[in-house]
RNA sequence: GGGCGAUUAGCUCAGUUGGUUAGAGCGCCGCUCUGAUAAGGCGGAGGUCGGUGGUUCGAAUCCACCAUCGCCCA
């Protein structure tokens, strides 16, 4: 006979079995069935930020995308409409960086040479390649997107989308080319934005110098201000000192002569000698002095003099600071407040320009040597030692940064500011405390630099003419228009084809304006997905429309039109990493209230960091990373997924294959008890009805603790709807986790024997419950419960949908807590006799008499499964008797009731100075008290064992007479034979010939339970033998 | 310097509106089941709940300050 339901194996292969499901969801079409079910119905929008496509994932990739899939395939089941775009981040620097290493090229020079067309191609080929390993990967992870129409940022029709929100931004007036200092990258030749400040390990641990060196005074001849630097190419470019106007510096007089510092760093500067002298700062304000390189062209016009700041650190240095306006941010700040002249002395390369002498064409780091032995040889040095701090490095290319005075263009932000705020107090944030992080973000941003000075990535629409008119272009339509020259050649919106257009000027006719050479900051690509994916204004629908440009013939994906984008926008939910407040959160939110004043999320889930198992960073140097084809190889999806979904998001997940191989053992369970149901369902011929599902077995009589599974499945359904509506993955794990346990430990095993005979209620109640739970974790393990919904639902029921993801999503009728309540107390009742079994030393194989409860009034149906459970004769429910009354307050009433007067009554209780009354009732110091509250603890008289908690009283008789020790040695017995077995490697079915000593002659009545539970077939005694012995018997 | 978060058993973490004896998993020790068996169950050891004050009849929980760590901003 052919089984109703298919055999599982001992135990999950949770790779093979992944790769069995994918197949049969590409074959039976799943997910495009689950997408048809739910089309037009109503909606659940969700935007997937773009990931780079520069290389392939690791398993910290796998987290964001494992709650992405959780929460799609939850809304799925729920009957949500959804449009499952995944997204491609494909141009920028992030792209860049791998195509120059593979082409060994190393500075922006060797690109050009390179050629700018060629290495944009090569950009799209990696994109192109990296884009496949991703959406592979992610298959194999079992993410449900509508892979093939895909979302690429490097499309003309999004990148048109950015053009037009510069246009309107230009409209409005908020653009401006700027002109401050800024993090520059002397190897990129690029400034380094706040944004990419914050990504990754921008701060790195360096070397730096630590010189101290003299300013001499001007009008105080044998004076001179002590200053502090590390940044020894700055120093040509200084032109102020700044002091501390409140705090109080001091004259030392030293061998040579007098130097100025602040009092309170005098200790810490290598400066020795007499304080001379005191002054406030303010008094210095004013004196000048001769700059360190005062000789140098760039420095003939400086007056160098002393200038009041009140950020001056009292920390490090000396209290006096070198100001060069052109090499730092604050020093730019200050020196426009104070008048200062600006020297920039670096171009773009980090090479110090003409005009400083035999500095000119030095690197400005490297020339930190021949700087100090310059200084030292004319004597302005005091000290030149070394410090290690942290310094802020290119996060592509690992070069410590310099600050560089540039024109950027800046997106100003005060307009906007406050309705940024606004907008996100509409936003549902989890964890909720990254709402405030966004807050203190939109409050304290800087105008947003968008240019970078690279080749392939958005082209800045920027037509400055000569004429002083800027031309913002807002469209490919729009530049056709103005177009004098170059687009015919226009393939797509890059470098260099970009470069190669020239615009006549609207305002004075001009007809060769270019282009501004600068790309743009790819937060912009990302930032205006909403609208460019959904089609935003766009007057009519476009079929495959979205592919444009670059990404031509790489995706399928429809440009909507405005209709849809009403539908869509804004998100109901989307779900990064936390850097992501200030990048893409920022950044759509950013672009949504500029374009359209509402935030373009309704919630968003973040989460944390991934680390190895250890809580160290995984690093691919440090050899702890994990790949996550090895992952997937190894662990399997199923097993990282609920790695990811048992992580709070507010913590650091710890991540590796002994994590995995605990989740592995937990899943062990819900995989054998499927197999236990499969195993005798297939023997007993049970076959399942669908209809069971809608809301448990009906129509037949069910035990109780049937009863109470289905509630407690019912139960568990609602816990899960809950967790997951709220976002947090956790919640759903710790429900499931404690229903398998209530499930296996409880119910399997109290009900074992029914399975071994056809008891329908009993097969009808456990394969509802399985298949519930199934349900309710499939968004998190959708390979395990599709296999098991095919074992147990698609296989054996006719007409049974053939996907789990096709069944929606369970609804439960509110649980009977009152019965729930009910066995959690027969399981305290038990646990609390097995306690005081234990202290009695009276083990389980060991039947007692008499089990006494109290204080369990709802376990009191359940005295037969107690007495079972507990090998016990007899269990009543009744006052348990006891030698000592241990009497104390319960707090919860009382505390209210007695307030100041509680400390002393309960004293009063503990002395045990107290009178009891009638029904139940105590009275202490003139307090009367009621039943309900206090607590009486009781010990065990002579003869009991007993244990207690929480108001339940357990005694256990310890009293042993002959005919339980004999029923006890027979349970040992028992026990030894099958030990015995076990050992001599018999077969579960063998019958065998038992002989046992003579002395074990008494135990002859308890033959019949002796030969059936070790499947003996006779019984012998022989006097000669100290313990038993067994032979196979072929039957 | 400012902000946010964290600090609970050897390790990783729960702890619901303040309420009796602060829990789980892993590890350790012991026991147990022996038709989940290189698994399951029970029990034990192990905690001044980071510190100090305060509010309260009562604080891991609320408040203040401090310390340490992480993240962010300057």
């Amino acid at each position: 006979m052919e089984s109703i339901f298919a055999p599982l194996p001992a135990k999950p292969d949770h790779s093979a079995l992944e790769l069995e499901v994918l197949a049969r969801w590409e074959s039976e079409q799943s997910f495009e069935r689950l997408r048809e079910k739910n089309q037009g119905g109503k909606r659940w929008s969700f935007i997937d930020g773009p990931i780079t496509a520069n290389k392939k994932m690791g398993v910290h990739h796998m987290w964001g995308r494992t709650l992405k899939d959780v929460f799609v395939r939850f809304r799925a089941l729920q009957g949500y409409d959804q449009r499952y775009q995944n997204g491609y981040d494909c141009q920028g620097l992030w792209i860049e960086v791998g195509v120059e290493q593979e082409l060994g090229l190393n500075s922006k020079r060797e690109i050009e040479e390179y050629g700018l067309e060629a290495f944009a191609r090569h950009c799209r080929d990696k994109v192109i390649w990296s884009t496949g390993e991703i959406t592979r990967q992610s298959k194999r992870l079992g993410q449900w997107l509508d892979w093939g129409a895909d979302y690429f940022t490097f499309s003309d029709t999004n990148i048109e989308y950015i053009w037009r929100f510069l246009k309107t931004l230009h409209d409005r007036g908020w653009l401006y080319l700027g002109h401050r200092a800024t993090e520059w990258c002397p190897r990129c030749g690029t400034s380094i934005s706040a944004h990419e400040l914050t990504t990754g390990d921008a701060y790195r641990d360096k070397i730096d110098p630590s010189l101290y060196v003299r300013f001499p005074l001007l009008e105080r001849p044998g004076e001179a201000l002590a200053v502090w630097t590390t940044t020894p190419w700055t120093l040509p470019a200084n032109v102020a000192a700044a002091v501390d106007p409140e705090a109080a510096y001091v004259k030392v007089q030293t061998d040579g002569e007098s130097l100025w510092l602040a009092g309170p760093l005098l200790e810490q500067v290598p400066v020795t000698g007499k304080v001379v002298d005191e002054l406030p700062g303010e008094k210095l304000v004013g004196w000048r002095y001769t700059g360190p390189f005062a000789d140098l062209p760039a420095a003939s016009e400086v007056e160098y003099r002393v200038v009041a700041w009140d950020e001056v650190s009292m920390e490090e240095g000396t209290g006096i600071v070198h100001i060069a306006p052109g090499c730092g941010g604050e020093d730019f700040e200050l020196g426009k407040r104070e008048g200062l002249p600006v020297l920039a002395p670096i171009d773009e390369d980090g090479r110090i320009l003409p005009g400083y002498g035999w500095l000119t064409g030095k690197g400005a780091h490297e020339a930190a040597d021949e700087i100090i032995a310059d200084l030292g040889k004319r004597g302005v040095l005091i000290q030149a030692g070394e410090i290690h701090h942290r310094y802020p490095h290119c996060w592509r290319c690992e070069t410590p940064l310099v600050f560089r005075i540039t024109d950027d263009w800046f997106i100003g932000v005060e307009e906007i500011r406050q309705k940024l705020l606004d907008a996100n107090a509409t936003v549902k944030w989890t964890p909720d405390y990254f709402s405030k992080r966004m807050d203190d973000w939109l409050r304290n941003m800087d105008d947003w630099n968008i240019s970078r000075r690279r080749y392939y990535g958005l082209p800045l629409p920027f037509f400055p003419c000569e004429c002083g008119h800027l031309t913002v272009v807002g469209s490919k339509a729009e530049l056709a228009q103005l177009a004098t020259e170059g687009i015919e050649g226009l393939e797509e919106l890059h470098r260099p084809w970009i470069d190669a257009v020239s615009i006549r000027c609207p305002a004075c006719g001009n007809e060769h304006v270019k282009r501004v050479s600068e790309v743009g900051d790819v937060w912009l690509d990302a930032g205006i997905v909403p609208f460019s994916t959904l089609g935003w204004q766009n007057p009519e629908w476009v079929e495959h429309g979205y592919a444009t440009g670059a990404s031509k013939g790489l995706s399928s994906a429809d440009l909507p039109d405005d209709d849809y984008w009403q539908k869509w926008f804004p998100a109901d939910w989307v779900c990064e990493m936390r850097e992501q407040i200030r990048l893409w959160f920022y950044s759509l939110l950013f672009m949504a209230v500029a374009l359209d004043g509402r935030a373009p999320y309704r919630e968003v889930l973040s989460y944390e960091k991934l680390l190895d198992e250890n809580g160290d960073e995984m690093h691919g140097s440090r050899g702890n990373a994990i790949d996550a084809d090895e992952a997937f190889e190894r662990m399997g999806a199923d097993v990282m997924r609920w790695l990811y979904c048992q992580q709070p998001p507010t913590q650091n997940i710890r991540f590796g294959f002994g994590p995995a191989e605990e989740v592995k053992r937990k899943l062990l369970t819900l995989w054998n008890s499927t197999s236990f149901f499969v195993t005798y369902a297939n023997i007993e011929g049970f076959r399942p009805s669908f209809d069971d599902l809608a809301a448990g077995p009906q129509g037949i009589e069910l035990k109780p603790l049937d009863y109470w599974l289905v509630e407690r499945t019912h139960a568990l359904v609602a816990e899960a709807t809950e967790a997951l509506e709220a976002s947090l993955t956790v919640g759903v794990i710790r429900s499931f986790e404690s229903f398998v346990d209530d499930l296996s430990n409880w119910y399997i095993r109290r009900s074992r024997r029914r399975f071994y005979s056809l008891d329908e209620a009993a097969f009808r109640t456990l394969w509802f419950a399985l298949v519930q739970g199934i349900r309710v974790i499939s968004p998190v393990l959708p390979f395990l419960a599709d296999h098991l919904w095919k074992t147990l639902v698609a296989e054996p029921c006719a007409g049974a949908p053939d996907s789990v993801f096709l069944a929606g999503w369970p609804e439960a009728p509110a649980a009977d807590r009152e019965l729930l309540e009910e066995i959690s107390e027969l399981r305290q009742v038990v646990e609390l006799a097995r306690s005081a079994r234990s202290q009695a030393d009276l083990k389980l194989r060991q039947p007692v008499g008499r089990i006494v409860v109290q204080g369990a009034p709802r376990a009191e149906g359940h005295a037969g499964e107690i007495a079972d459970e507990l090998r016990a004769n007899e269990v009543v429910f009744a006052e348990v008797e006891a030698v000592e009354l241990k009497v104390k307050p319960e707090l919860r009433s009382l505390g209210p009731k007695l307030g100041k007067d509680l400390p002393a009554v309960r004293a009063a209780l503990a002395r045990g100075e107290f009178e009891q009354l009638e029904g139940g009732r105590f009275r202490v110091l003139g307090h009367e008290l009621e039943p309900d509250e206090v607590l009486v603890e009781k010990t065990a008289s002579a003869g009991w064992s007993l244990a207690e908690e929480g108001g339940i009283t357990v005694a256990v008789s310890t009293k042993l007479d002959e005919e339980l020790l004999r029923a006890g040695r027979v349970l040992d017995l028992i026990h030894q034979i099958n030990g015995l077995r076990k050992e001599q490697g018999l077969a579960l079915t063998d019958r065998i010939k038992l002989t046992l000593p003579e002395s074990e002659r008494d135990l002859d009545d308890y033959a019949d339970q002796i030969k059936s539970e070790t499947l003996a077939l006779e019984i012998g005694f022989d006097s000669s033998l100290n313990e038993a012995t067994l032979e196979r018997v072929e039957r």
